[in-house]
DNA sequence: CGCCAGGCTTCTA
DNA sequence: TAGAAGCATGGC
């Protein structure tokens, strides 16, 4: 992977205003291996925007960027070698080798067909109390809606930052009642967002030791949260804190595996179940007839 | 209008 | 202890 800074100076127009953007990095990467539609737009984040070139514009960890792929390459826009490294390549899992993965699960013949069908996803590295909130929002959801409350929930309780709003943290929620959550429009969700972020802003529930956990008490820990039952740990523990092995079973999976794996994902998943649910999840939306 | 949505809690048998 | 009902809201 090559990362290299340059100031190509342009702008970039969004909501009618100009933002100056003064430098961008370059990442050779093929675009069998990163694809913004498929990784952007396939239920495991909510808040990137689709520009109409196909670039994407999002907000991780309070910095704005907007992603634009060209050829090989991934431009950055917007973004200096600092926040490149310390936001945006974990982000993407840029140190990840997915063409050898997509390779060893072509030992099962489904899973390659789903990792074909769009080779071009990633798991993302989004951020630990995002990830949990967001899919706390998202049961009994769809994923347009979902877009919709936590663009709503940035919107009134986060912090303007360029280009939008920065997600809002759990001291910024905890204080607040229910009632006052009314304008993001998440219904009995409410609740479970506050109780979320009570336990993470009073430490009764500390996202670092979290992460540091072995998995089952990382899932037990999460599941405390009024809430949060297995796939939404699981889907914060997936997306937020990069456990690769953590496979979240939504409707769409359970059939999926029922009728395609009824033993089991295959061996050659082992370890990294989680990002072959992703294509499959995703194989499995796009193929609705397959699985009644 | 009715059905359903990347589920979970609560109630019931 | 398993299974169904209830839950707010709105996209289709």
């Amino acid at each position: 992977m090559e990362g290299k800074g340059c100031y190509n100076r342009e702008n970039f127009r969004k909501e009618g205003v100009i933002l100056p953007i003064l430098e961008e990095i370059a990442v050779t990467l093929p675009r069998a291996d990163l694809d913004l539609d498929e990784t952007l737009d396939c239920g495991q984040c909510f808040r990137w925007e689709r520009q109409e070139d196909g670039s994407y514009t999002g907000i991780v960890r309070g910095r704005f960027c907007r992603v634009e792929r060209q050829g090989d390459r991934v431009l950055f826009h917007g973004v200096d070698e600092d926040d490149f490294q310390r936001v945006w390549r974990p982000y993407f899992d840029l140190d990840r080798d997915y063409g050898s993965l997509k390779a060893q699960f072509s030992c099962d013949p489904i899973l390659a067909e789903a990792a074909r069908f769009a080779p071009g996803i990633r798991i993302l590295r989004q951020e630990p109390w995002e990830a949990l909130c967001s899919f706390i929002l998202s049961q009994n959801n769809n994923i347009k809606r979902i877009k919709g409350l936590v663009a709503r929930l940035c919107a009134h309780f986060g912090d303007p930052v360029e280009g939008g709003f920065s997600f809002p943290t759990p001291e910024r929620l905890a204080p607040l009642s229910p009632e006052d959550l009314a304008p993001v429009r998440c219904g009995f969700r409410a609740g479970y967002v506050l109780d979320a972020a009570r336990r993470v802003a009073s430490g009764q529930i500390d996202l670092d030791a979290v992460a540091a956990m072995d998995i089952d008490d990382a899932r037990e820990v999460l599941q405390q949260i009024h809430g949060v039952g297995p796939k939404v740990a699981e889907c914060a523990l997936l997306y937020g804190f990069g456990r690769m092995e953590c496979c979240p079973m939504d409707v769409w999976m359970k059939k999926c595996i029922s009728t395609l794996f009824p033993c089991g994902l295959p061996p050659c998943s082992q370890g990294v179940e989680g990002i072959a649910q992703q294509y499959l999840f995703h194989y499995s939306r796009c193929h609705p007839v397959l699985f009644r």
